[in-house]
RNA sequence: GCCGCUAUCGUCUAGGGGACUAGGACGCCGCCCUCUCACGGCGGAAACCCGGGUUCGAAUCCCGGUAGCGGUACCA
């Protein structure tokens, strides 16, 4: 089995598209086959070197490898040309002058039905020649057999005037060179299909097997595009989600595994990935649900590997501490500084929170408690706070919150922070206590 | 317009004639755990697009309709 992914670099990679070369790959590696890279840059206007190298990246950062390629499909012109004169030889494609108005109103005269035909001429566009009758059926792996009527086909242009190459034959010339069997890409191409069937049936080649996969769409129902949020990979990525959670959620969405259990790594996606299992119905991309899987992935990491990417991440270094008591509170690492970032830059600036919990009632006094008691506690660690605190709550009666919110603003600013005994032990006690008098300097304005 | 594709909870899906009072997951709601927030546990609301067939029997098969989506380029 050899199979390809053929990106376009006019942009970034998209989710569509990291979906695509995932189950290439999935394919490649689950049966031994070989995947190809193979660049589609024809489009010299909208190609970019910069483009190329962002798919590249974000394939590797997905732990998608390739065995062969990256091809260039601009650097096979040569080889286009060639095939190209030899369908023009043997009358498989003809040169025309007709342009896009001509092909419409041709179409006006015998009706939108009727494909366009053209006379061979000297000069201009090749065309290929599409037969009258009969039909180009696309015996597809995941929706079985879809035909076209050849009749309503247009003869497509497939070289400009100056024999440059278009897409749907450099596409059949280059699956054909390469000894692709099996080309399983989005189903936006689904209707491309039969010109390349076309295509290699004129080069007297026979074609390979083609799969394709539904869409992914925003929440609106539409095919994914970038004003649904964060749709390229790069963007996943700055957002804070793993590579093995975005690998995990993607293969979920159209991948018809048995629903029991959905959190695989990419080892045991391969194991289970089954062309012919996959959904035919467009999947909507969830980012909730992505977030929920992440989070998964997030608490499976070792925290010396979950340091490292928080480190990489916030471009800050010494988290190891404060990583520890945040690590199953978060779901990607963007959440993480706005969780913990106090530790490192002081109380978060919060109004209300110091309001709702230090000028409430009782609060001062809590606080005051909570900073005698903890200056009395020996050694100061997690376990002698949390011995400490409680002494408070115990000795003021009422609910621990009347203690522990106080206490946690002081030292976070905010109301929401991880543990507090861990957050406690983790300043020191000079550093809580410092921010608790400041606290109490602050709550005489109250 | 024309050529295609698709149609199960809000979302991703399981289901391939009787095991379906339609299962799971995310999300949502409630409860428990609990120092906040998460995590985790328990419980709940929530779906077979419509209409015809076929069949003893249809979410499952066929036809039609409707809707959504894709394509319709000398883009990829």
């Amino acid at each position: 089995m050899r199979v390809r992914f053929a990106p376009s670099p006019t942009g970034a990679l998209h989710i569509g598209g990291a979906r695509t070369a995932l189950y290439n790959w999935l394919l490649a590696r689950g049966q031994g086959g070989v995947l190809v890279l193979r660049i589609e840059d024809t489009d010299r206007a909208r190609s970019t070197e910069e483009n190329v190298e962002q798919i590249l990246d974000a394939l590797r950062w997905l732990k998608l490898d390739w065995d062969e390629g990256p091809i260039f499909q601009s650097q096979r012109a040569a080889r286009h040309a060639e095939a190209l004169e030899r369908l023009l030889a043997d009358g498989r494609a003809y040169r025309s002058s007709a342009t896009a108005d001509d092909v419409r109103s041709y179409k006006e005269r015998h009706g939108h039905d009727r494909g366009f035909r053209g006379q061979p001429e000297a000069a201009g566009a090749v065309r290929l020649r599409v037969p009258d009758h009969g039909e180009t059926v696309v015996d597809d792996v995941i929706r079985g057999e879809t035909r076209f009527p050849n009749a309503s086909m247009d003869d497509p242009v497939i070289a400009r005037a100056d024999g440059s190459v278009l897409y749907n034959f450099a596409v059949a010339v280059d699956d054909l060179d390469a000894a692709i069997t099996h080309v399983v890409r989005g189903d936006d191409h689904l209707s491309n299909t039969p010109k390349q069937l076309l295509v290699f049936e004129a080069l007297g080649a026979g074609a390979p097997r083609y799969a394709h996969l539904p869409l992914l769409h925003g929440p609106d129902g539409r095919k994914l595009s970038k004003r649904h949020g964060a749709s390229s990979v790069q963007e996943l990525r700055a957002a804070g989600y793993l590579p093995e959670a975005v690998d995990n959620y993607i293969a979920l969405l159209g991948a018809g595994f048995a629903a029991d259990e959905e959190l695989f790594s990419l080892s045991e996606l391969a194991e289970r990935f089954r062309l012919e299992r996959v959904s035919r119905n467009p999947a909507v991309f969830d980012e909730r649900k992505l977030r929920h899987v992440n989070g998964w992935w997030l608490r499976r990491l070792s925290l010396d590997d979950l340091v490292a990417r928080l480190e990489q991440f916030t471009g800050r270094g010494g988290l190891q501490g404060a990583v520890e008591i945040s690590a199953e509170k978060i779901q990607t690492l963007a959440e993480f500084w706005p969780l913990a970032g106090f530790v490192f830059d002081g109380p978060a600036e919060d109004r209300s929170a110091f309001e709702r919990a230090i000028c409430a009632d009782g609060g001062v006094q809590a606080l005051r408690d909570a900073r005698d008691s903890l200056a009395r506690a020996e050694p100061f660690t997690e376990r002698m706070v949390e011995q400490a605190l409680r002494g408070v709550v115990e000795r003021r009666g009422g609910k621990p919150g009347a203690v522990f919110q106080p206490v946690r603003v002081a030292l976070a600013g905010t109301t929401v922070s991880p543990g507090i005994f861990e957050t406690v032990a983790l300043l020191g006690r000079e550093e809580t206590l410092g921010r608790i008098d400041r606290a109490l300097e602050r709550a005489e304005g109250c």
